[in-house]
DNA sequence: TTTCTGAATATGTCTAGGCATATTATGATT
DNA sequence: AATCATAATATGCCTAGACATATTCAGAAA
């Protein structure tokens, strides 16, 4: 284990366990330098890595303090379906419901974020996990930053993996949550009508430019999201 | 900005605009270091900084290769609810609805992940905004990891706060999932039966030792998690 | 051809020092 | 007492060089 990182641990230890209390000052990389008998900037690694966990705040002149622990983030892993159920040993199959091209209405344009009017593509496409129906994804793409998604059929292929493999993406949000099945909904995933859902909005932008935005509707028994967090760790 | 910082964003362009594809190998650090005119320290700092992100995976003798896009990872950030809402100008208050000390039964160590027998803390509440219900908490805490808890009441302050304020944490982990709001689960919230509601478990651990398992379920309109990423940023 | 061994190479880490800059503390002045 | 200029200080960033170590590659040996 390199030197920085033994370093970086050893202060770890003191703040998570509570011996270092938030808002406690840490001693001055000068001084940790002498007492663990190595160089600044040894000691400025440890310290930056702190700072990279938002375990410690540095400031000029002011010090190395430790922070008040975060609320609750989290680092969530939202997996591409397909991968997810070939790992867990299912057969996997897309079967596409819709697919449409037309000028964004009022509703595209809102959940696109493009004007009124822009290209886009409009696909509905079925997931299916083991034969049975697994999520229903709900997709819009701006034919106008991905103009050969005009000529794809989207028969077979899911539309994520297409996209993921072309487009390099720079930002992306998610947005959770739940909803009762509608009469669609409930017929599409064969489920009843009124069940809880879970559903994962995804919006993807690359600099600036939206590429696009999907809706997948899970069942409530069929999903679950795990995200995961180690209080200061990588 | 610094020159690392330069020379980060510089690279990362690059990439995240396709211009250096995955799998591309990058220039060797001396390379960098001679083109950018800078110490090869300063490279290495901005290569570090590209590998945190993932974006690129450095080896030694192998060198410096643009990574696929990762899948889709997100930060989550799950809000303390109080914060929340009083951030948002609503009017907060905790509702304490159950308080029981027992012995852990199977569905207790189940959750907690604790040996059946230890003794444990169970609490149910309301988190109200406005006036109004907003969230329902069902909590276990580990009375051997927190024995303190046993003296207090919790009858108006929310237990998620106070174990925030008192109990370091090291670990945590999220699932989220949807479900149709049972007969009790109506009541309480206010809400007609069936109506779909996201849940947040959240289990958490001091170094190995469970601390706390909770359940907050939220009416479907009431609450959406959101979660943003930026490819390649801090 | 295959396998093994050693050389080459890129990264990983570290040192010892330097200048830059933000912020705080101090002391002088009003 | 309040304000302001100045000095002290801690971090931020950087250089130039060094040794360590993992991995690959090329050539030698079987």
């Amino acid at each position: 284990m390199p030197r920085y990182r033994e370093i970086y641990e050893s202060l770890r230890q003191k703040i998570v366990l509570g011996q270092w209390p938030p808002g406690h000052r840490l001693p001055s990389e000068h001084e940790l330098a002498r007492s663990f008998g190595c160089a600044r900037m040894t000691i400025g690694k440890a310290l930056g890595a702190l700072a990279d966990q938002r375990l410690v705040t540095r400031r000029r002149r002011a010090g190395t303090v430790v922070n008040a622990p975060r609320p609750q983030e989290s680092v969530l892993e939202i997996h591409d379906i397909e991968a997810e159920l070939l790992a867990a040993g299912v057969s996997y199959a897309y079967q596409s419901l819709e697919r449409r091209v037309r000028r964004a209405n009022a509703a595209d344009a809102a959940a696109l974020g493009v004007p009124p009017g822009t290209p886009v593509l409009a696909l509905t496409g079925l997931h299916r996990a083991g034969g049975r129906p697994h999520a229903l994804e709900e997709r819009l793409i701006n034919l106008q930053a991905v103009p050969e998604a005009r000529a794809e059929r989207f028969t077979d292929i899911s539309p994520g993996r297409w996209l993921l493999r072309r487009i390099p993406w720079t930002e992306a949000e998610h947005q959770i949550a739940a909803l009762n099945a509608d009469a669609t909904i409930a017929r599409r995933l064969a489920i009843r009508r009124n069940t809880a859902c879970l559903t994962i909005e995804r919006n993807t932008w690359r600099d600036e430019q939206r590429i696009t935005h999907v809706r997948v509707i899970y069942p409530c028994d069929q999903h679950r999201l795990v995200a995961r967090f180690r209080y200061g760790a990588a």
